[in-house]
DNA sequence: TAACGATTGTGAAACCATTCACAAATATGA
DNA sequence: TCATATTTGTGAATGGTTTCACAATCGTTA
């Protein structure tokens, strides 16, 4: 059972490993192990032991001393940690060509995060099925989003109507926003909001590129 | 003209918010802006003024005390550091509904990041034409990548296939990938690898909704 | 049941990133 | 031309994250 115990403030690197953690242990399910030691799995993700371990002792101690931590209640552990022990429910708006990827993408709702809600402003979308869920009105989201659970809303809007439609969903009571709009979403603090912004991650490619010599000396 | 004083290492993040130095320079331009303070930049990004100035300095001084910094002479140099005030070739790896999306994305060509070539090994797929380009058999790419000087790989295969495809891309020569499989690549130290993996994000905002709560106690 | 090897869990140390605070430099207006 | 207000650039201080190092604990075997 997960701890119940106060958090600490969790750093986001930390959050992070978790995920790459808990798809670690996927695999290593999936291979037969019944248990793993911080040092083993360090090294499948090209991390550290200590970094594994402290990272796990912020929620509770999970392992064996002398043996490692078992495969199976490890992932279920970090699965509770994670939220991603139930399902969540999501609302996408902006049905183009990004949007109609991730609907179409059937690893989310495995994963327990289901499209329920499908937004656009585009007459010609509106009323059309998406594998299986009629394009709403973004007009009607303030009665969809609540009657329907929505606890999670991802944009995928020109970057020009982000802003509009960030406001609207919070409007709406949604707490948790994807955005892959390349601007700067405003949001209230007890907002939560995460980007993905493709051309920043390129950037950095480039940067690593442009640099690469000069990075080594002094 | 950029520095070519020779670098201390760069932190992730101060690269990062280069970037998002140089979006938020872009619509500063746009609204007129000759000169932009630490200050008010630093604001509008939700940052604290040391710390834009603070990043800047790590690659010279660019502004003018009393004053702030010239827009257009900071976009410039920040395009500089970046490396993307030049153009870039790509080749993108796996033509199903991400990969799509990115090809048809006209931003990114904008940017400097021009797709030249498209991969794929499914027979009905290969010879077919995206946005103008012929999609070419993954297994010419040894051929195809040095022949047109392609300095980034976007992978957009499925998970399984993602290791397979990266190998081959570093064989024939490219040391810049951005992945967007939910695996963890292996890759030598002389290449560059990002990851765009949208599930870590998604499970970011579950863990953020699942302890909003405890966070804040002790 | 005792002894050994393995591995966790965690304070302390080391390292890295951010913020502070102020001298230096410039703009501006009298 | 001088005084004042503004803002940069940067060492030093602070705060946060990662790594170290080791006592505590467990499984295993004799
Ligand atoms: N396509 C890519 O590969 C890519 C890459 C990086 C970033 N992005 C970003 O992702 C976002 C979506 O990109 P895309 O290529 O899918 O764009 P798109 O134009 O294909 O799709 C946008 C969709 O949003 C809808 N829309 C517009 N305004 C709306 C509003 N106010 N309310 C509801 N729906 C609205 C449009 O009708 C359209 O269906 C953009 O912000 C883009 O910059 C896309
Ligand atoms: N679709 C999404 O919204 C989404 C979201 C998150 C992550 N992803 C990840 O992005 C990747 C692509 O997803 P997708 O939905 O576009 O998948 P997809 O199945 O639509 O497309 C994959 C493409 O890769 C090609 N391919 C397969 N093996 C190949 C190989 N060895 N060499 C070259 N081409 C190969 C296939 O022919 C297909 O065209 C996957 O790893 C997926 O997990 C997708």
């Amino acid at each position: 059972m997960a701890t119940n115990r106060k958090l600490r403030k969790i750093s986001d690197s930390t959050i992070h490993r978790l995920s790459i953690y808990y798809r670690a242990l996927l695999a290593l399910e999936k291979e037969g192990y019944d248990t793993i030691s911080s040092k083993e799995l360090a090294k499948r993700e090209k991390l550290t032991p200590a970094q594994v371990r402290k990272d796990l002792s912020f929620f509770g101690s999970f392992g064996t001393r002398g043996l490692g931590y078992p495969v199976k209640q490890l992932m279920q552990e970090i699965a509770e940690i994670l939220g991603i022990n139930r399902a969540w429910n999501v609302a996408l708006i902006g049905v183009g060509n990004v949007g109609s990827a991730l609907v179409s993408y059937k690893e989310f709702a495995k994963q327990g995060f289901v499209i329920r809600l499908i937004f656009d402003n585009d007459q010609r979308k509106i009323g059309s099925n998406h594998k299986g869920i009629i394009v709403s009105d973004v007009a009607d989201m303030a009665s969809l989003i609540p009657e329907h659970n929505i606890s999670i809303a991802v944009i995928t809007v020109p970057g020009s109507a982000a802003q509009k439609v960030c406001d609207g969903v919070i409007e709406s009571g949604v707490r948790a926003i994807l955005n892959f709009a390349p601007v700067n979403l405003r949001v209230p603090n007890d907002v939560f909001l995460r980007n993905e912004n493709m051309a920043i991650e390129l950037e950095h490619l480039s940067f690593s590129l442009r640099n690469q010599e000069p990075m080594i000396a002094e």
